[in-house]
RNA sequence: GGGAUCAUAGCUCAGCUGGGAGAGCAUCUGCCUUACAAGCAGAGGGUCAUAGGUUCGAGUCCUAUUGGUCCCACCA
């Protein structure tokens, strides 16, 4: 067919091609952007609700607007991306919802740090004014990350694209807060929190990192009351905190300390008389088994606090200054106050010793500040009944982790669960929508449409809105229904929801999955998704984490600009099992690029021959050859096995095979034995190569799209073009390949593998012999068995090409064969290659003597299961029949090898 | 302190429900064979951490030990 005949039939067909001809190595840059333009044009990532379909749903994890795009989110998203492309291809209604999160504190804090370049303070704007700034920032700004999910080809309906602060969500957040205080769980409460001085808000106690640091170990001596020079010795390792101390705890059971409860001790500078109390938390092996409380400052002091109606004394400010409670401690910082009431101590005499101690620091996992435990008003969500729901989902199976070992994860956190503290004293985010009477201080909780303007108790007409906002994870929480819609009662919803799967490290099943899924489970009776798929991190080379500090990060989207998508996200999913982490490098960036270039270049190749190959309509299955069926029962067990893996997650190795499949069966052999045909005219089975090569390269294509989309759709495109077909506009919505039972050729696929074991015998043969590829030689086959002898002549023209042979004799016995040819064994046949001038026949004896052993060792493995009665009768059928053909296998190759030796050592 | 996880070829890692040890890279030997040198053909290299156990059969399941990694935790 001529360039013009087969446009005018492909526009008849209504395919429009934009690809050329290929180009000699694959450049993807020049490619993906085109085919990521197209693909957004025609509308492919786009899902509307269509009942006759099933849906397949997955929500992005929002990546915060203030992120770049990091090895991360290029591996979670190009899990996604390969989910979504392979249900999409199955048939399902496939929609991937992408998002940002606006990521409170990040944002405050960056916002806050340009302003200060500015010369401004967040104060000075006013909190509507930073919020005008705020967004202005968002607006600049939040867009780059999803710019960037673009580049790695994520094919997200853009359309639905949302963002936790969008109005849709900020509705949601608020109906979810009206509704769980309305349940009585959500309660504002004055409570020990966790406060971070430096950003200057409470936070959660997910968001608390231990940190192990060396500090010290200060005893310090206090005074006991009326025993004038007796003392009891406290050990601490935050001597500041003294200065809000209420009580002095020992264990109950402590036979030291009995007689000294209930009296008092003098609390030094302070000069303050504080009890002595028995408490049981105390241990009385750790330290000196006397323990300061202070209840203002510390979670457990805070709970014998309760015990013993010990006063609250907060000593400190939100900067973690010392306040005017702190005497001439006032206005210094907590550290200098340490240091200047550790010398105090000292000059009183009263510091005992001090010891070196490494202990767990509470830091903020964002900013790494110490975490001041403080008493503070704040709104928590009570956790108890929220949490039940979802340790039932999991025990009851509506959830499931990938891998499977995560259930303990998710399980241990919700049993030892607390209260959510979902206050923040930020700006930049949901702000709480209750309300307070500023005469009477009475609380409403209401929806903005229904903002109380009069209090309901007291009547005063000033009512001011809470001033702190949400918890980021709050609206998170909410993401995979306030997305599609919720509160309303959308269409979308109803059909998208409960989501499919949701792909997510490890790191953020505290944060966010357990959230999502008691609140899924809370707001729509349903878990939000049955599926959690967990992939590790992307470390580097040497196995560290990539960090800014470091240095050590490498740029998603400089290895895409250098190697392209494809590339890396082959990389990223290759011998990447769920759950694990993985080392980034080079060298494996440059193995996937190479497999892309062999796929570019096996497609040229298939293409040069199709385009004057002339018609292969009439072709059919009956018209294919040995090796033709050999290929297509390879492709269509592939099909399974990789349907198979993808359906159970198992990415990597789904991939694996495909790569396996696509470069030795396809190309190393495949390719190699159908050139004989292809270079002849006059071969009858030409069209039937051509047929084959298409069908595979096609079929190879499809499973390889998920993960490789640009190449894959590029060469589908253009191949397309060339021979003048149109399946469809886009390999990626194509349906994908299922299994063919009348493609599944067993003999052929066994004939294949005796010929292939051939070819391998020749090879190595030579290779130790250096015989180069254009020395040809005769190759006699020997076989006794007819069958043997025909699987060879059937497929004599590859098998003479890929065994470099002058010419193939097959023949049932050694007639006419020189005594000193070289041979090679395989089962049923012995190959001869007459290499009178190069043969040493020490070398000869020597080749087989290893074949020999190696068959011995075969032989007496089989024997040794055969032989064993206990083996025989109690392993299955299958195996034993499976073991009995190894047996006579080995055995026939055995005879050939001795014969052969005996024959040389004449 | 509790829990999870890992230990497989020189390096980095796969190996699903137990049934003859794999890949990529690296190394060595031949090849510029008209799709591809980012390639082709061949080779070497592993008592699958250690010790027990279950089983006809264990890299795979169980127990203990050793050595890493991670998470959780209120030992002041």
């Amino acid at each position: 067919m001529d360039m013009l005949a087969s446009q005018a039939s492909q526009y008849k067909k209504g395919c429009v091609f934009m690809a050329k001809e290929l180009e000699k190595t694959y450049n993807p840059q020049d490619i993906e952007e085109r085919l990521y333009t197209k693909w957004m044009e025609k509308k492919y990532f786009h899902a509307e609700v269509d009942r006759s379909k099933k849906p397949f749903t997955i929500v992005m994890p929002p990546p915060n607007i203030t992120g770049k795009l990091h090895m991360g989110h290029a591996l979670d998203n190009t899990m996604q991306d390969i989910l979504i492309r392979f249900k999409r291809m199955q048939g399902y209604n496939a929609l991937w919802v992408p998002g940002t999160d606006h990521a409170s504190i990040a944002t405050e804090v960056k916002v806050i740090n340009a302003l200060k370049e500015q010369g401004i303070n967040k104060e000075d704007l006013g909190r509507e004014g930073f919020l005008e700034k705020a967004w202005e920032w968002k607006e600049e700004y939040g867009g780059t990350i999803t710019s960037q999910l673009k580049k790695i080809g994520s094919s997200c309906d853009w359309d639905r694209e949302r963002f936790t602060m969008d109005e849709g969500c900020s509705k949601a957040v608020e109906e979810v807060f009206c509704k769980l205080h309305e349940k009585g769980l959500i309660y504002k409460g004055s409570r020990i929190i966790n406060w971070c001085p430096v950003c200057q808000t409470s936070i959660s106690d997910a968001e608390v990192e231990h940190v192990e640091q060396a500090g010290h170990f200060w005893h310090i001596n206090y005074p006991i009351v009326g025993e004038e020079g007796r003392f009891v010795e406290i050990a601490t390792t935050r001597p500041e905190t003294l200065l809000g101390d209420s009580a002095v705890a020992v264990h109950p059971d402590d036979e030291r300390y009995q007689d000294l409860i209930g009296k008092k001790v003098l609390l030094p500078l302070v000069n303050k008389e504080i009890p002595v109390v028995a408490d049981s938390y105390v241990d009385k092996e750790f330290g000196t088994g006397v323990v300061k409380i202070t209840p203002a400052h510390d979670p457990n002091d805070f709970e014998v606090g309760k015990r013993h109606n010990l006063p609250e004394i907060n000593v400190m400010n939100d900067d973690a200054t010392i306040n005017e409670k702190g005497g001439k401690y006032a206005g210094m910082d907590r550290y200098e106050a340490r240091k200047a009431i550790v010398a105090d101590l000292e000059k009183l005499g009263l510091l005992v010793k001090v010891e070196d101690h490494t202990h767990n620091v509470g830091t903020h996992d964002r900013c790494k500040s110490t975490v001041e435990p403080m008493i503070k008003q704040q709104w928590f969500v009570k956790m108890e009944e929220l949490a039940k729901p979802a340790v039932d989902a999991l025990k009851n199976q509506d959830l499931k982790f990938v891998p499977e070992h995560f259930d303990k994860t998710y399980l241990h956190w919700l049993e030892g669960i607390r209260d959510w503290c979902i206050s923040r004293q930020l700006w930049w985010g949901h702000r709480i929508p209750a309300y307070y009477c500023d005469q009477c201080g009475e609380v409403v909780v209401a929806r903005s449409d229904n903002k109380p303007t009069v209090c309901p108790k007291c009547g005063c007409q000033h009512m001011t809105q809470d001033s702190d906002t949400l918890d980021t994870w709050f609206s998170s929480a909410l993401w995979p229904f306030s997305t599609l819609g919720w509160p309303e009662k959308t269409e979308e919803l109803d059909y998208f929801y409960p989501t499919n799967v949701l792909v997510t490290g490890y790191d953020i099943i505290f944060f966010w999955v357990i959230r999502m899924v008691f609140s899924g489970i809370e707001q729509m009776g349903k878990t939000p998704f049955d599926t959690v798929l967990i992939h590790g991190l992307v470390r580097d080379s040497q196995g560290r984490k990539m960090s800014k500090s470091l240095g050590n990060g490498i740029d998603p989207l400089e290895i895409i600009g250098q190697y392209g998508a494809d590339a890396l996200r082959l990389t990223l999913i290759t011998g990447n099992a769920p759950g694990n982490d993985m080392r980034f490098y080079m060298e494996r960036v440059e193995a996937s690029r190479n497999f892309a270039n062999k796929v570019w270049n096996a497609s040229r190749f298939i293409m040069m021959n199709l385009e004057k190959g002339g018609d292969l309509s009439n072709v059919s299955l009956k018209d294919l050859t040995q090796a033709d069926k050999w290929i297509i029962s390879k492709v269509n067990q592939l099909t399974k096995d990789v349907t198979d893996n993808m359906e159970s997650y198992e990415l990597g190795i789904a991939v694996q095979k495909i790569y396996d499949f696509i470069w030795e069966e396809f190309c190393d052999w495949y390719i190699e034995m159908v050139k004989p045909r292809l270079y002849s005219d006059e071969d009858t089975t030409k069209s039937a190569a051509l047929w084959t090569l298409k069908t595979v390269l096609i079929q190879s294509l499809k499973l390889l799209h998920p993960y490789m989309p640009f190449i894959t759709e590029e060469i589908f495109c253009t191949l397309q073009e060339a021979i003048g077909e149109c399946e469809k506009d886009s390999i990626m919505i194509t349906a994908w390949p299922e299994f063919k039972k009348d493609w599944d050729f067993v003999a052929d696929e066994n004939a294949v593998e005796t010929i292939k074991a051939a070819v391998k015998g020749i090879r190595n043969v030579r290779a130790e012999m250096n015989v180069p590829p254009s020395k040809k030689a005769m190759v006699y086959v020997v076989s006794e068995d007819a069958e043997i002898r025909e699987i060879f002549e059937t497929s004599k023209l590859f098998f003479a090409t890929l065994g470099y042979a002058s010419e193939v004799l097959i023949q049932a016995d050694k007639n006419g064969i020189a005594e000193d040819a070289v041979s090679t064994v395989i089962h049923g046949a012995t190959i001869y290659m007459p290499f009178a001038e190069l043969v040493d026949i020490e070398k000869e004896i020597e080749r087989l003597q290893k074949e020999e052993k190696r068959l011995e060792g075969e032989l007496k493995r089989v024997n040794g299961m055969l032989g064993n009665e206990k083996f025989v009768s109690k392993a299955p059928q299958a195996k034993i029949d499976e073991e009995k053909a190894k047996l006579e296998k080995y055995t026939n190759m055995m005879e050939q090898v001795k014969s052969r030796l005996a024959q040389l050592s004449k």
